[in-house]
DNA sequence: AACTATTTATAAGA
DNA sequence: TTCTTATAAATAGTT
């Protein structure tokens, strides 16, 4: 759709090829966000330029939760995978075990509730990669596809980038989230220390007998009281 | 493009939010692969359905990679984030934090961020990774034997664990710290709130002339003052 | 699943 | 870069 047709192959001039990418990208971003608005769906969309820089949309849902989905996907193509190399095995009960395993794993993986969690989650999924290399290993002696312990490797290597990346992110949400808590909370002892200090002063200014009634600690019009000390 | 224009908003009628689903993602996956191909850059598409129906697509560098790359950009994220808190105050914890996190940068081969600069008693890291980068460089010279090579490789896998583990470990630490501000803040606040809850008895007791002189927020004495709210 | 009338995206030029 | 415009491409509604 421009002033003539294009073949969709390498462009060579590398200007050109810079305008195009920037124009194509801006273009397939809105399309994703168009879709996923229409259509009430899901989109993850991550563009990497040539030079490397990263460029990501995510619709409605976080990118973490859209490729939580993708990793079940995934786990349900790993565990046909699993089926498929276990009618060549004679072996049959352990593949199913190392299949359920992964499956188990991948899934409660996704969960990530808190720190802890995840680095036992973490851990158990380095068992579960040596128990898979383990049954490879097996597997090398019978007549089991190349190709299909490839696809295997690739399809665990991406459940891990998929973990890390989702890692990443929440606990970046995670850290916002108690900064953002700790500026409200900072806030608003601002606004109780001044509305502290404004009654302080109309006390001083009656000079009553109320001086008694007050905490020891706040009697002392300079300073604002010793907790606030924290906060430095 | 079609026989009318349509707003972008969520299709009411199901069976033609249906059609226009099918379309657009076709349309959508088709404008991925060409600016993948055009442009020579790496794309990762996912789409699911209202119905969670998924749909991928990724170019060249598997989906593993691109998601790999994308958590990069999270982490470094994250350490810009560290970085400007540091600016702030000298938190140790965060500064650990911080290194952790370009530690982990290790494993995607990018260029490491000046920690010499920042003087951080992480020694062993430091060896560790002078230790890699003087492995590479051997490498580089001589032509070096398969076995060489291999007993780099799990070298480097090591110290990817123990960098991870360690990351693991500030990250946690710093989160906790986090949540012990929070609740000296909290503590704080409830102070400044049952000093100031005195002070108001002492006023209505007094049944003065003072109450103009107080912000409006705090007329009322059934209710603490609104920022308060903040903390439910 | 096809078919078009239109809208939209974009290639090349300014 | 940014805009303009001719043209290719996508697609909304129809059959």
């Amino acid at each position: 759709m421009g002033r003539r047709k294009v073949e969709i192959k390498r462009i060579e001039n590398k200007s050109s090829r810079q305008v195009t990418f920037c124009k194509r990208r801006n273009g397939l971003m809105e399309k994703a966000r168009q879709l996923s608005i229409l259509c009430e769906s899901s989109v993850a969309l991550i563009i990497i330029s040539a030079t490397g820089r990263l460029y990501s949309f995510s619709s409605g849902d976080s990118m973490a939760k859209i490729l939580s989905r993708y990793e079940l996907q995934q786990a349900d193509d790993l565990k046909t995978l699993c089926l498929n190399i276990v009618d060549k095995d004679q072996d049959r009960d352990t593949l199913f075990f190392t299949a359920g395993i992964a499956l188990e794993s991948l899934r409660h993986g996704s969960k990530l509730v808190d720190l802890e969690e995840k680095n036992l989650n973490y851990l158990s999924h380095k068992e579960l990669l040596e128990i898979i290399q383990c049954k490879i290993e097996e597997t090398k002696s019978d007549n089991v596809s190349i190709d299909c312990l490839k696809s295997l490797e690739e399809q665990i290597k991406t459940a891990l980038s998929i973990t890390r990346a989702r890692k990443a992110e929440l606990t970046m949400e995670f850290v916002k989230t108690l900064q953002e808590k700790e500026k409200l909370l900072i806030e608003e002892n601002q606004v109780l220390t001044s509305q502290l200090k404004k009654m302080g002063k109309m006390k001083k200014s009656r000079e009553t007998e109320d001086a008694r009634a007050m905490s020891p600690e706040n009697s002392s019009r300079n300073k604002p009281p010793e907790t606030l000390l924290l906060l430095k």
